[in-house]
DNA sequence: AAAAACCTTAAATCAACATTAAATACTTTT
DNA sequence: AAAAGTATTTAATGTTGATTTAAGGTTTTT
């Protein structure tokens, strides 16, 4: 699952940026209204979690831009204020759920999972190129009869891949959105990931391949 | 026995849950309309407890929405109006039973009963799994003649492992459930529970396994 | 042929899960 | 109200599998 996370508050973006991802969310994290706004034009998610209170534009004014371009990806507002009216204001813009500052990690990611669970019936949960399967509920990835369950990481990168095929993402790309992009992970581990998924892949005779395109990242795609 | 409970007090849904769940009941709570209608198309359950007041939609509205969809879940209704008109227009919607705010523990325990017997003749209370079976109205969870009567956690954790066979149930569903979402226990706690129930499938000689899937949870398949 | 970029493998580390026993809480009996 | 019995939670320790590091190899570019 694939979430954006607009929260101008540096520290707390991170953590819950790390809580999420530890729990099998791929994260972008945006600082402004406005960047929330870009990123939400360039890609797909699957959640958004909105600041109310952020620079440029508030998560208000984000929410009825979401909504008023007909998107209807599921919203979680945060909020430091609890008076009712701004509740009221945030569901009557659109959003599916919302949260007061302070609150429980516990309680974000249930709430996150409630936002979530309802999309994985919509979503088709089941990615495929060539003769590749990814079902995004079991993590299993198969060709035909052959499977095999990935872990955490291998999911996502793949998962990554496969939502953009042929389009080439990038090590620092992959760094930042599964391991945060202040992590002090080695960027090799992108090399061993690949080279792992590589194995997996020929392993299933799987008909596409992990390309790697010098300098620009890699991509995935069919073989010939 | 499974109930929805869907009331946006967030204190007095926390305490109804407790009582609740400390009556052997399993529990989802929700917060507002839309949730609620969202997890009843998620799954079934024996009974709902249903807030006329909430946000996004109240609980006419949901309860219309569940008859419109042939749905016989019992619901009971709880208000502060206590108003006849409202009452008729709840039992009207299809309620089947409806309980004015405030209102005594006792007295919600003794409905939820009543309305959860009513469903007991109709339910199979014997889930059966393999050789497995589990008696929801004696707690007994027997193999052949082998029989063990299980405490509350036990029953509960089986129950829902037993309800959706072969469908891996995380870690957080387990805690949410069982004990609520903002328990302060241990999040082993459940390992200890599945270490348990092993054993006594182990000494009742089960053809049925409770296996992990890490970082994903817990499922029950029949070993081979 | 040197440098940079990428690949592969295996060992080291870390986090998730398993098990057990002891501590605490709760109920029932006396 | 104490004692006994049962249920639940915590804590300590062991095991397994996932993740990261590190080191040496290959390919491409200059």
């Amino acid at each position: 699952m694939r979430l954006l996370l607009a929260e101008d508050e540096e520290e707390l973006s991170e953590a819950l940026a790390a809580v999420l991802r530890h729990n099998n969310y791929s994260v972008d994290t945006v600082y402004d209204g406005q960047e929330a706004l870009d990123y939400l034009e360039g890609q797909e998610y699957d959640g958004v979690i909105l600041d109310i209170m952020m620079p440029k534009k508030n998560g208000i004014e984000v929410l009825k831009t979401i909504r008023a371009h007909k998107n209807q990806v599921p919203v979680l507002l945060l909020t430091a204020k609890t008076q009712v009216d701004d509740r009221v204001e945030g569901l009557d813009a659109g959003a599916d759920d919302y949260l007061g500052k302070p609150f429980a990690m516990k309680e974000l990611l249930a709430r996150v999972r409630a936002m979530t669970r309802r999309r994985e019936g919509l979503t088709d949960n089941l990615l495929t190129i060539g003769n590749l399967s990814l079902n995004r509920l079991t993590f299993e990835l198969s060709v035909g009869e052959e499977k095999v369950r990935l872990a955490n990481k291998d999911f996502q990168m793949i998962e990554m891949l496969m939502v953009n095929p042929g389009q080439i993402i990038s090590t620092e790309r992959f760094m930042e959105k599964i391991w945060g992009y202040d992590s002090e992970t080695e960027i090799n581990v992108v090399w061993v990931y690949v080279s792992n998924l590589r194995k997996r892949l020929a392993a299933l005779g799987a008909d596409v391949e992990i390309k790697a395109v010098r300098n620009q990242g890699y991509s995935l795609e069919l073989k010939k």
